[in-house]
DNA sequence: CGCCAACTTGATGGCTGTCAAGTCAGGTGG
DNA sequence: CCACCTGACTTGACAGCCATCAAGTTGGCG
């Protein structure tokens, strides 16, 4: 909608907060840059040695291919929890590939509303909303020590037009972004509080298995606000649905540990618009 | 809320309903079609020559970047108000510029539900949801009668690795769709219905005076249904908000004619959170 | 002129938000 | 090592917004 402007100061606040919350916030943020700039950890930084290279950009590149990405995705950057990978305003560099760890995205209002965009982990590409304007319209923050590839988008486009299957394998990249997000806007427009929660359990399962966790068992990074902002609910909303999701017998919940139990009746959720 | 009880059929047949209500239907949609096969109407089909090449595809391309473009886009495809120009489904196989006319696009659920996941005019670009696997999902349909300009994805890859501006304008076209995404997750997620429907007035208002028309006087190509599953609120609350700002003084309501007498307070209520 | 879809408006109810209190877990400092 | 503190979470009571159900009106079209 025309409401996108991001606002000045309430909500900053807000988010600094929870920064602080989950990490060392920005101090610690700061600190890590400086660090990085002393010794930077370039360690093992080529996609064709990389494990995730079949679920990331490179996916389907031949190995001489693969090189020549190598030499645009030549730096990584480690952040700790909590710390900010970029924030809504700053310029447009470069895109980030997901090595290791977990984040979220968020979005402001000018009147200090914020919501949560997002959830990324490895192997996902974060930073594509920073095209359109020349500079991020939102905030990426690490829920866990996380580590991404940088790679810069100028460098990248060039590549583009040398790679044919790295430029195809990018659009559908973006492409899936906008499906992605056409599901979530399905979920905030039409589904039950009940609904969300199990469709945002079952995603996550499922990302997990790609990555060769278990399906039934995870860790949640975020918490219960930040599950409610990004489903258009209210903590305690998600709190209770979680408590009765639990005493039906379909997860096990014990603060962020999550295991399901039983699938069906999470599928079914979906399959039905209602109980009658 | 969930509360959508159209169950599996329904919805199919108010879309199908819609569909005909509003020009001929599927009917029309392949007699059109069949048409078009026998004098495909390719009447100054030319982006060098068109009015919207600015506001398009073509955004910043010089003269003879724009000739080259021209030998992509060569054919356009004319719909009647109701017709599909793609389905979910459908395989994928190019993007459409919306030379006239007013689509919207929708997205299905398993259950049957559906959402409108946007309103598209002039010179903006349908289909990038096709992309990431090769065939679309979601349907798109013409809203009045309409005309778009046929871009085959494959030929425009090519173009993009010889036209580097061309290539970094689709990029952010692309990116303006998952900006705008997200900012209808926000409205989704956070905003209540007042504020929902002044934020979609006051959006389609900058689109038409984008395009040169009226900023305060316009007419609107959907029903209230349509806007309801694209704000994620039923048509009756569409219907009573309008009746509230109608009292307010804050617009005039004539059935689909709209017209804006006092657009501060529609953005004060974006600005403010709540009333307290 | 009659039909039908689109729309408006009213009455009622339910889902989820709000407010409030209390519990739990993890980290810090003595 | 333990007590304490803080933030995350849980649970309850209540209320409000919007959905639902229902009836009636309007406007376009055959």
């Amino acid at each position: 909608m025309g409401a996108s402007s991001e606002g000045q100061r309430c909500r900053n606040h807000d988010d600094g907060t929870l920064t602080q919350i989950k990490g060392s916030g920005d101090h610690g943020a700061k600190q890590n840059v400086i660090h990085l700039t002393i010794s930077p950890p370039k360690t093992s930084c080529a996609c064709s040695q990389c494990s995730l290279r079949e679920i990331c950009l490179p996916h389907g590149l031949s190995e001489k291919e693969i090189l020549k990405l190598d030499t645009t995705v030549a730096t990584r950057r480690r952040l700790k929890r909590g710390q900010h990978l970029y924030r809504a305003g700053e310029s447009f560099e470069a895109l980030y590939a997901i090595k290791t760890g977990f984040f979220k995205t968020d979005t402001l209002l000018e009147d200090g509303r914020d919501q949560v965009t997002g959830f990324q982990m490895a192997g996902e590409i974060l930073g594509m909303d920073g095209i359109s304007a020349e500079n991020h319209t939102c905030n990426a923050v690490a829920l866990e020590d996380s580590e991404v590839c940088i790679i810069p988008f100028a460098q990248l486009e060039n590549l583009l037009r040398e790679i044919q299957t790295l430029q195809h394998h990018f659009h559908q990249v973006m492409s899936r972004e906008i499906v992605r997000d056409h599901s979530i806007m399905m979920l905030l427009g039409t589904m039950r509080a009940e609904e969300r929660l199990a469709a945002f359990l079952l995603n996550l399962s499922q990302r997990f298995t790609a990555r060769g966790y278990s399906p039934q068992e995870f860790h949640l990074r975020m918490t219960r606000e930040e599950i409610g902002s990004y489903l258009g609910l209210k903590l305690e909303t998600v709190s209770r649905v979680f408590s009765r999701f639990q005493e039906e017998g379909f997860i096990s919940v014990q603060q962020k540990h999550i295991r399901i139990l039983n699938i069906a009746p999470l599928k079914q959720l979906l399959a039905h618009p209602q109980q009658p």
